[in-house]
DNA sequence: TGCATTTAGTGGTATATGCCACTAAATAGG
DNA sequence: CCTATTTAGTGGCATATACCACTAAATGCA
């Protein structure tokens, strides 16, 4: 029956699914190879964005990362706990905490650098260069909020 | 200083962050569609799968959603709290315990199709048809387990 | 100036996911 | 046939992530 087609149609059509799919995937083989060190392949990913951003808010850290403000919050309680970042107040803003590394994690993102390299450059040669590339623009593309805007704007006119 | 810089090529060249990106953004944009219905997009995903899947295994539902196998229990517990889902003792193998769709959930995974084929849509249009499909290709290969596997020989030989 | 509204975070609750240790059942060897 | 090993699931614990309600601080405006 038609069914059955129908069915089928949505987990290989569905581009939610695909993408939560290999993010698990990516998830494991990354993990796997930083190795069972005291970071995780996420919060690697968020101390290195921490980093390239100098101090950032809260607020804009979550946007960064495409982040709920209050799942970054929680997010980033172990990192507190186990001293890898700190919490600062605003100077100009009473409301606003920023993050920053302190000198343990940056040691230990510094330490993961090595691995998560070979990772990615294993990745990268599966893949092909310009595929990743291709492939990591449109993962930018879909996470920024142009497009989330445009998605949202797209229900409106419908 | 070249630090920033070596620093801002971690997280825009790192698939593994830009693939998690994207699947928070997507998670809330094709959520946002589906509603605040009882099912979640990520829920909607697993029953898809199901119903495509026949009666799977816990097993092979596992590896077909690219799941650790307890994460997959864990994540199936809400939805046979819900009377969602149900499980089924396999008649050859004790061991095996099988799922499948209870008229409920097969129902209410059919009142969600026109709202998940809306997200769909407004996903295709704004990425442009091609380079959709082209995305759901190059996700579904990283899911594979010839993916993992290869990622994982490239770090014998390395 | 004074209050209504908006903005940044926090804490609670629930789902999503992974790892490890453990149990039961099947299977391979001898 | 009996035991060592492998296989399928379960349960505990930890992180990841979202939504909601709530607080405090800043801002807009009459």
């Amino acid at each position: 029956m038609s069914t059955t087609r129908k069915e089928t149609d949505v987990w290989m059509h569905c581009s939610n699914s695909a993408v939560r799919r290999a993010a698990r995937q990516l998830g494991q083989l990354y993990g796997g190879v930083l190795g069972a060190s005291d970071l995780r392949s996420t919060q690697f990913s968020l101390l290195s964005q921490i980093a390239s951003s100098g101090e950032p808010t809260l607020k804009s850290l979550a946007g960064a990362m495409v982040m709920d403000l209050s799942a970054l919050g929680h997010t980033l309680k172990p990192l507190l706990r186990d001293g890898m970042v700190e919490m600062l107040p605003d100077p100009h803003d009473k409301r606003v905490k920023r993050v920053r590394l302190t000198a343990e994690g940056e040691a230990r993102r510094g330490e993961l650098m090595a691995a998560w390299r070979d990772a990615q450059d294993r990745f990268d040669s599966l893949l092909g260069r310009d595929k990743s590339e291709e492939l990591r623009r449109t993962l930018a593309q879909i996470g920024s909020p142009e497009f989330a805007a445009a998605f949202a704007a797209a229900g409106k006119g419908d």
